[in-house]
DNA sequence: CCATAAAGATACCGATTGGTATCTAAAATT
DNA sequence: AATTTTAGATACCAATCGGTATCTTTATGG
């Protein structure tokens, strides 16, 4: 009957999902055991703090996105269609999104930024491995002449992510995913012309 | 002595700080008070409840980095340089700050997306007129001959706003403005070549 | 089958939250 | 100069916060 490992995951799901939808800092421990329908003792048996459990939510969602992100690049061949499935996977991620509550690296950027050096230090690296994984998308591309060989790489998967982030966010503000689809478009459309 | 609309912008400008900064929600009364160097009572007597100092804050802050980017769009004669006065501006955004903690803008709309309608409403709002104002420009340099005709305006707009949010907030998240630069060169770089 | 350890529920803690009621002092009106 | 209004300081409120100590129950190892 008792399972504490399931315990665990139910606990970090519940959170997870109010963490990316209130704010962390919006989500009290009660909202957290009355989502999971557990008690302050499950959780303080399983995390040190609260301040830990956020860690350890972020980290899990992030993975979540960033696995089934990777999972689609792999399977393209060329660098335009590894591009165009990482437009892919966002140009359906209000019907289908890997969390509620929009990116979860993005709104833990920006709530933490200038009060939780804790969190910021965790989306810091992580965001740098992610314009990393782009970047290196972009590089093997121009090494296999499929790209033009004079644009800047980190430039590109910079401006790429961005954009991208960008457009979520409106996506969150205004209940409606156009005006993400007008920047997936827009770089859809770039990447077609830079392809050779 | 007593001057209470130096008050009500004293409670405004402190309040306006925190909010950016630290969050909304992060943010308590008794913050606002010691940071104002004032007490509760001088705080309940100019706003109805905190919601209300919260959109008043909101408000002024946008216009605020609303007035000083328009000001800038306004010197400038054809499109090219109107579109680059705005990369321009935020080019010096973090050594010039028009506020502390990021853009006021993003960081609500990242804050009140799930949980705060009311803020969230005000977000949309302010959002949508500025999507307006760069599509307006861009629409004026159509035009009159500067920039092709065939470039959708919505969505050129939205692309520029979206990847320099994003810039920002790697900027916020990394204490270094180098990704926002690159996100600022591509699109001063796409803008040249589409330039007439 | 019993002892021990682990999981988790319950009860409690001081500190802090947004908000209000009251009081004082300064300004405006008469 | 006396009175009234207003700005703002002080004191208080119940509710909630993160966290801990204690207690009960379940699972495990002998």
């Amino acid at each position: 009957m008792r399972d504490p490992e399931n315990t665990r995951k139910l606990i970090i799901n519940s959170a997870s999902v109010l963490f990316n939808t209130k704010g962390y800092k919006a989500t009290s421990i009660s909202d957290i055991t009355s989502k999971a329908g557990i008690t302050k003792g499950a959780i303080y048996k399983h995390f040190k703090d609260k301040s830990e459990l956020e860690k350890e939510c972020l980290t899990l969602m992030t993975n979540k996105v960033f696995n089934s992100l990777t999972k689609d690049i792999k399977r393209a061949k060329d660098v335009k269609s590894k591009l165009w499935s990482i437009l892919d996977y966002f140009a359906q991620y209000r019907l289908n999104p890997p969390i509620e509550g929009g990116c979860p690296l993005m709104n833990a950027a920006i709530e933490a930024d200038d009060s939780d050096p804790v969190l910021k230090e965790v989306v810091c690296n992580i965001m740098t491995g992610l314009l990393k994984g782009i970047a290196q998308v972009i590089q093997n591309g121009i090494d296999r002449n499929q790209f033009p060989d004079d644009i800047d790489v980190d430039e590109y998967a910079t401006m790429m992510y961005s954009a991208i982030e960008g457009g979520i966010m409106m996506m969150q503000v205004t209940d409606n995913d156009h005006h993400l689809m007008s920047v997936i478009n827009f770089l859809r459309r770039d990447i077609e012309n830079k392809s050779i």
